[in-house]
DNA sequence: GACATATTTCAAGTTTTGTTGAACTATCCG
DNA sequence: CGGATAGTTCAACAAAACTTGAAATATGTC
């Protein structure tokens, strides 16, 4: 990943609105949403709904497919776990006893971070 | 955390500028650099490094404290991993086998990821 | 104190983003 | 076909962000 895509997905990331969203779509993985799911659970109207859905779909965050006359939007965990391994790579230029201490503080899901 | 604060913290992250800066003062956690330091090494002009050293200031993404004449600044790690749980919580609405299938194709850094 | 170095603040202009309502497109159902 | 439902696109405006050079502030050195 390059620093402009890497940013590009932050930004993405950056509305609290689309921050909304994509967290809901988290929380829905992997079955996803439609638009109006989203529009109602959220409370946000369809107008602008659809600009921060297309904002994210064209970050690579959220995908999205036609389903008959709905839209279902799903979110890109692979992708969000690429960022993640961006931000955090060469922490402490790799001394792995500084970057322990931190993680041990952090409250990161376990579900996402792998044994070592 | 709540949406907005979080929000404001990828708006940081949101400019290729401010996330090569940050990835540099990860890299170099737990010391930190001055911004003439991050000036050189990323040949990013003072005022315009300035400019972006106040935003990710005042996320929270990084500290800063006067060292003679030089600024030192440092990435704030233990808000890096809060950010990261957050986008993360909730995952599959908490079923671990979905999370795990996707984390075992991940990247991330494994000096981050805490055993389970 | 005078001068050099490190960094920030200010002002100005350009560009980008967010929001809204109205109009448009696509799909389903009778 | 015609109407209803689901979503998107468009136009317009308001608000915010990025960049730059010039000026200002703070600290160290002679």
């Amino acid at each position: 990943m390059e620093s402009k895509k890497a940013s590009s997905i932050f930004e993405a990331l950056s509305s609290d609105v689309r921050l909304d969203v994509f967290r809901l779509l988290v929380k829905n993985a992997p079955d996803g949403l439609v638009a109006g799911d989203i529009s109602r659970l959220l409370d946000i109207p369809a107008t602008n709904l659809s600009f921060h859905l297309k904002a994210l779909v064209q970050s690579g965050l959220v995908t999205v497919e036609r389903e008959g006359r709905y839209m279902r939007y799903k979110a890109s965990i692979p992708l969000m776990l690429d960022i993640i391994a961006y931000l955090t790579s060469e922490c402490c230029s790799g001394n792995p006893g500084c970057c322990r201490k931190f993680r041990r503080e952090s409250h990161v899901d376990p579900c996402f971070l792998p044994e070592r």
